[in-house]
DNA sequence: GAGTGGATTTCGCAT
DNA sequence: ATGCGAAGTCCACTC
């Protein structure tokens, strides 16, 4: 076994030993994990405060600071790591946790009057992450085969500066005429057909010709069908996750050249 | 003290002492913690893999899961609680954890193969999260931005006594008139405007002049609406985290200077 | 139940 | 540094 250092656990420590690791982890940027009860001030972009209560809270090696209830995706209190410089000490029998950041300008301060554990770990992680089916993919899919949006399309140029903004796919179909491709990974909503039709829009004015508008997406939202139909747009099913399965590696070379190219 | 119970802890455990503990945890709803080396895969809304390294992994009473890494705000890799179904086993040296979700489909996968703590917590926590401003907080918030009233309001005094008790905020308006405010934090009742209606009574009486009565309040209940026009008061939509975002930027400047001479 | 908009959004990538 | 847009966004609210 490639002995990775085990944390240092204290199981209901007094407040001394707590203050004590708490304060070496986040001086040696280790990430810390303390359990117990707690209440919360946060004032900076907003102001909150959180009543007393048994939570997790991790620092990070970074100096993300996560308070986590014990339901809920989200944490309930927190703050992104970077340029954050933390404060820790023992008041009594309450052990404090000021965290602050500069940009902006913010502050979590946890006070533990309980305190059941706390680890101190650094952990090792070099593991890659990779995602696939994101709009990207979706997007170097339909570059690479872009028969998925229709047969006899062509792609000329992708992510193409326009008034508005940056247009996902920008090509030709089998009868020479311009197309405009929207992307969406999710079901298209309203906004992605009312943004669609502001590319078109300024093409045509630009371009004085014909120009179709595509929105790609594994579905859309039941009432933009009719907005589709007014603003003359089309919808185009495309499924993210058949996108991803076809972007295999060696498709992903011809695509970089592809990319080289425009 | 109110004796919360301490967590159930395991470090350095053997696999099947891990799995007992996260089966456990996971049936009866508690809270779990895993601290070890695992890699990860998604599969659902999109796809994903994430390499081996250490981590640490949660798994909340209402089925949220989390899997932190050593940085960064956000898990790398999650699943909303709610209809979250688990499935723990050792196979040999290796230990997964799954997690189905069935709106929308998709599944997490956590593999252990180096585990260095295991911690099974009962969380108690009832504790209250405000993010909005408390009715002092709107006070301020008013007396720092009397715009937030109406155009051209002038505070004149606040906490003013006056017979039946302490007017909340008493200045004028841009027409030189009187102005009495009372805040509430929550939707205003039937009690706010009698409460209004009272203090007006008495300035009036003792000015001997027009007085306009200000009800300030995120919203008014139902009949309130005609109880204001009756006793011709006026209402007027005061958003409290309007109030708490404006004063968290005043008092986060006190913040920086105080940072900046430390 | 689906759609719409906000978030202490966070995060990455562009200029 | 700043700004813009995507996200496995999550979440609360409305229809």
């Amino acid at each position: 076994m490639p002995g990775s250092k085990l944390p240092t656990v204290l199981v209901d420590p007094s407040v001394e030993e707590a203050e004590n690791l708490v304060k070496e982890a986040v001086s040696r940027n280790k990430t810390l994990l303390v359990i117990g009860r707690c209440w919360v001030h946060y004032l900076g972009r907003a102001k909150s405060k959180l009543g007393p209560g048994e939570r997790i809270l991790i620092v990070k090696a970074d100096g993300s600071l996560l308070v986590h209830r014990s339901a809920g995706y989200e944490p309930v209190n927190w703050m992104p790591g970077g340029d954050v410089v933390f404060n820790v000490q023992a008041k009594g029998k309450i052990l404090e946790i000021r965290a602050l950041r500069q940009k902006p300008v913010e502050t979590v301060m946890v006070f533990f009057d309980e305190i059941q554990l706390v680890a101190s770990l650094a952990l090792v992680d070099s593991g890659e992450f990779s995602l696939y089916a994101s709009e990207e993919d979706m997007q170097k899919a339909i570059l690479l085969r872009p028969d998925l949006l229709e047969e006899g399309f062509r792609p000329i140029t992708y992510e193409k500066k326009v008034e508005p903004g940056f247009v996902d796919v920008y090509g030709m179909d089998k009868d020479g005429k311009l197309v405009v491709v929207e992307i969406k990974r999710k079901t298209a909503g309203k906004a992605a057909a009312v943004q669609l039709a502001r590319y078109i829009e300024a093409i045509r004015t630009r371009a004085d010709r014909a120009v179709r508008g595509i929105l790609a997406a594994p579905s859309i939202a039941k009432d933009v069908q009719r907005i589709l139909t007014t603003l003359d747009l089309e919808f185009r099913h495309v499924d993210p996750r058949k996108c991803a399965e076809l972007l295999s590696r060696a498709e992903t070379k011809k695509l970089a050249e592809f990319f080289k190219e425009t």
